[in-house]
DNA sequence: AAATTTTTCGCGTATAATGCGAATTATGTT
DNA sequence: AACATAATTCGCATTATACGCGAAAAATTT
């Protein structure tokens, strides 16, 4: 069990519900001294990663800002499926959403959000970067099959509950059986579990057929439940598409 | 001169032009151990800031756009300048595009943007989180007379040559001397320095008159040349505005 | 201008990071 | 599939360096 580092603690510790934070309070959830917690809190405003905002509290800094712009032009998994994401628009029906999403400390992260041109975006409950379930909707669940034995124990173990009510069995398993049918079929089609209004369908991005990367998912409108199934192996057609991609250079 | 924590050093090796790492290559970079090397990325990885790629590669993790998202709704001065920026827009001409911006380790990031409706960003240089030069430009030449004068005469014994380029003086008393003429007017206009076809306005964003924390700024097409004078104090309230709500709450 | 709070600095001590080399795991090849 | 090679982790002794303390300095408020 790495992960250790006290300056990075530190950074941990700004969070959606508490953004803002002083020298004092860092000290305090920490518990370092005050002078520690200075030292932490200047180095990582050196490094852009935290800025002082008012009153002594300190809040994210720039360098996540240029980062962010530096992942979206450089990351491989990003660079390698947008191309292929542009192109599966025109199949999907107007009024459609397409996502690139990954995991992300047992939540799912939307790296990326495709919409066709006029059409707003705030009606899809997936924004870029903010953290959606790991157990509901297609773009999380096709994820689970493909997660490594002892993380599956482990979130079974934490979450019995809410796998259960996203209709992924009663135990262990009936989980794992859900699983291998989903890795079976090799798509994800779940009607309303997010927004009230949509359906999702989802194929798993993968490195080599194993190494779990992300997924690659439609959000269509309700109206729209015929085409779905359609979509599930253009998906996975996709998906293969962009896990070439990553591969050649 | 503070910030000399390691893990964070090589946080900082990760850039646009060399945006893939691995563990070894690290080890070179810093001079230290590859055991090092690793055990910092491992602390890294685990905190979302980087996260492997192909071939014992490393990249920027989803930390980053995970805070990324946080910064967009919790960031004190964008949420302050949000409203007045969307309120601003339409004394605009059209096809114009107002920006907040910062400075960041001798460059001004763009930290938000708002163009109106349809009109692509793309023929807009300042592109969010994108590094901009300090001395060029209306959004960033109207920083410049509210830095502490260390700073100044660090920057202008480093770029004495860009600063003459941009129009700012030949040596150290006249680039002070123009410093003080914007800081009289309060606002800069400046014509095609950045995009061809494009004017700059703009105003600074203090903390109590003092502080620098960035600038607010036009970009509007070169056809509305005259419309530019009018736009600048009209910027300058605007930013006021800013401040004000920033002090509240 | 005085008082109070916030932030930085200097220093001795002890903790925790470091490099080494070996063990383990992953990857690629015949 | 078995071997060879590379990539990554682990264990441990050493010493560097991060730590807390208290004081000094700076900033903020009264």
């Amino acid at each position: 069990m790495a992960g250790h580092d006290r300056t990075i603690s530190v950074l941990k510790l700004f969070t959606i519900d508490r953004p803002v934070w002083t020298a004092e309070k860092v000290a305090e959830a920490l518990e370092v001294s005050v002078s520690s917690a200075y030292r932490y809190v200047a180095i990582l405003v050196e490094a852009g990663l935290l800025t002082p905002a008012r009153g002594g509290s300190y809040v994210l800094g720039p360098a996540i800002i240029q980062y962010d712009r530096q992942i979206q032009l450089t990351d491989p998994l990003l660079v390698a499926a947008r191309p292929v994401m542009a192109d599966i628009l025109r199949y999907a029906p107007s009024h459609s959403v397409i996502l690139l999403s990954r995991m992300f400390e047992d939540t799912v992260l939307c790296i990326d959000q495709l919409v066709d041109g006029t059409y707003p975006t705030a009606e899809v409950s997936y924004a870029r970067g903010r953290p959606m379930p790991l157990f509901r909707g297609a773009t999380s669940k096709i994820m689970l099959p493909y997660l490594p034995t002892r993380d599956l124990r482990r979130l079974h173990a934490a979450h019995a509950g809410e796998i259960r009510d996203a209709g992924l069995g009663e135990g262990w398993d009936e989980f794992r059986k859900a699983l291998t049918e989903m890795r079976r079929r090799g798509y994800v089609i779940t009607y309303w579990e997010i927004d009230p209004e949509r359906i999702g369908i989802a194929a798993p991005l993968l490195e080599d057929q194993k190494r779990l990367l992300g997924s690659l998912s439609y959000v269509i409108p309700k109206s729209e439940q015929d085409t779905a199934p359609r979509l599930g192996p253009l998906l996975m057609a996709a998906a293969r598409e962009v896990e070439v991609r990553l591969a050649e250079d």
